[in-house]
DNA sequence: GTCTATACACCGATAGAC
DNA sequence: GTCTATCGGTGTATAGAC
């Protein structure tokens, strides 16, 4: 992860397998299209892996545990990094992903709404439930980033079964 | 906040008011050395302005919440980033900033069990003591990396607030 | 210690053959 | 759709005057 400038399009194009005026072709609006690319195909996995298990017919606390392993698998066991994260934390003031920045910012607000939501359905009310998903999230990415600080991937699996316990516990629910 | 590869000498040396040839007067190993001293110039400062208050002759809650106080005042009550923090984020499988990783690495491991003294001073026996650090920093992280996300300081410092009450419950003290 | 001028490599991007 | 060849610009880094 060497963010959008150290992405360059040599290594893009051997990554790829391709020159890199072939990926012109597939890319004609060059490097930022490709980033916008990328950046679409992060939130739909993430939404694909984590956040579409928020909804469904079963129990708000089981759907949490869903979504927390959801998370879980999206960064490889925390081994892997959220492009999202990254991206959004490596770019500011510069004009060729300011739309990029926009697109993740709203895109994680339409998700805490959705983590609200199912807070508020365990029946916390709108305030505790906002204050809640936006823990739930700073947990998961405080994790992930710890785990990294300290090169030690267990940091991260570890606060994932703490914080689906506190889960579970706190829903009455039986361990998945 | 561009990373390693965007910050360019030109941009280096316009915001030092120097010119590029000047920069190397100072600097003669290049942008690494640059950078490492960036790096040692920021672990300086995280220690300087929060982790040096974890000792002291007060108790240890007292410690913890001007810790807290500390790592806030560094990020600018969340306004700026963790540059260390960024650092690691984006920088692997390259050469040059491969010391610098290890540094930071070697120093979250000594802040972490700096931490996590004084947790066991307050009573923890050593692996909750251990846990209780590691959790703490990634609420602190977390919440700075959710408040980015969001581009809602306030998220920030929101969380802070709930983090020293806790503490100071946990601690049975009075509020600072 | 600071500067201008410059070397050389690589960047993103395009032209045009196949 | 893919490639080679190439453009103008910029990157890091150095030489040498002051």
């Amino acid at each position: 992860m060497r963010g959008y400038d150290g992405a360059t399009l040599t290594n893009l194009a051997s990554a790829a397998g391709l020159s890199k005026a072939s990926l012109y072709h597939h890319f004609p609006g060059g490097k930022p299209e490709m980033a916008a690319a990328l950046v679409r195909h992060a939130i739909a996995d993430l939404q694909r892996q984590a956040f579409s298990r928020l909804s469904g017919h079963q129990s708000p606390g089981t759907r949490l545990l869903k979504f927390i392993d959801g998370f879980s698998a999206y960064t490889q066991t925390g081994e892997s990094d959220c492009l999202l994260a990254v991206f959004n934390h490596h770019n500011t003031a510069t004009e060729e992903t300011a739309t990029q920045q926009l697109l993740i910012n709203q895109q994680f607000d339409d998700w805490h709404a959705a983590l609200a939501s199912v807070y508020e359905q365990a029946g916390l009310r709108p305030k505790k439930a906002k204050r809640a998903a936006h823990d739930l999230m700073a947990a998961l990415y405080g994790a992930l980033l710890i785990a990294k600080m300290h090169n030690q991937p267990v940091l991260f699996t570890d606060a994932i079964k703490r914080l689906k316990k506190d889960i579970t516990r706190q829903f009455d629910l039986e361990t998945v």
